[in-house]
DNA sequence: TTTGAAATTGAGACTCTGTATAAATTATTG
DNA sequence: CAATAATTTATACAGAGTCTCAATTTCAAA
């Protein structure tokens, strides 16, 4: 039988919490594979209710401790969106992007561009910078709302 | 008698107002003058702090509804930082520029870089996005913080 | 200037994230 | 298996920002 890739990703948070001393616990076994599960961007909300639907009962102080242990070993990065509301992208599986954000849908187009990372660190070179991650985010209007925009306008 | 910056600010803001249909208060004056006071990054707290110690009252309710406002018209600039805090900028007097952030002692550092800002505005050619803004914020370690660190996991 | 409709304000209740606390539960180790 | 340490839960709490609606202010028309 082959190892699956959330037996891989499990493995390794194990060895993480192991390191620090923590313990492997139900609780954070579920949380984990909740997480792991999300594809794309997330809300800590939207894990505690999918956990309270689902037979493994987590309160809502666990869901934020294990996320925050999550963002300590690097598979997920919190980014602080407009209107206070905490995002999260997992950061396994996936290269890093930025994001183009329409302001008027809220849609979200994601974008990756190696000129630019490298300008950053060259940036954070010359600045004497250590970085351990970035935001470029993009406000705008999306093609679609531009046009639509454009028609109200003419009326 | 020569008109002030302010001056000038507060006739653009008495204009986008009629613009937009809505009323010249004196609530609204008072705000956008404590607004226009800040040099740098600030909050909405200090602003409705400062109100309350002057002479010009002023509820929380109407200083967020004044500052959505100056942020619609381009004044001032929404920044989400780490931990559920925004952070303003004022957008008048000042270039542009983009942020580096100490994880460790909350230091932000500024930058500007031509480079990455054309290339921006190349992705939203090649994307179709019609941009307004962009917020661009690389966290980690300051010098100073690295060192620090570096010492620390020595001893 | 007065007046009345429309816009705005203020006070406080409320919502939403996220955190702290302390008692109860679970895991680990000898 | 017992003692100890770590973790979880429930609940209270905190902070930022929004909503409501009665009271007030503004504006512009007469």
């Amino acid at each position: 039988m082959r190892a699956t890739h959330q037996d891989l990703y499990l493995r390794a948070f194990s060895d993480y919490l192991r390191k620090k001393g923590k313990n492997l616990t139900q609780e954070r076994i579920s949380i984990f594979k909740t997480v792991l599960s999300k594809k794309s961007h997330f809300e800590a909300d939207s894990i505690i209710y999918e956990l309270r639907m689902g037979e493994d009962r987590v309160s809502r102080a666990t869901v934020y401790r294990t996320m925050k242990i999550m963002e300590e070993m690097g598979m997920i990065q919190a980014m602080h969106d407009l209107h206070q509301h905490t995002h999260y992208e997992p950061k396994f599986l996936r290269r890093h992007h930025d994001h183009l954000i329409c302001e008027e849908c809220g849609k979200v187009i994601e974008f990756r561009n190696d000129e630019i990372e490298n300008l950053q660190e060259v940036i954070c070179e010359q600045k004497k910078f250590y970085p351990s991650h970035h935001i470029m985010q993009i406000y705008g209007l999306c093609h679609e709302c531009h046009g639509a925009n454009h028609n109200k306008r003419r009326l």
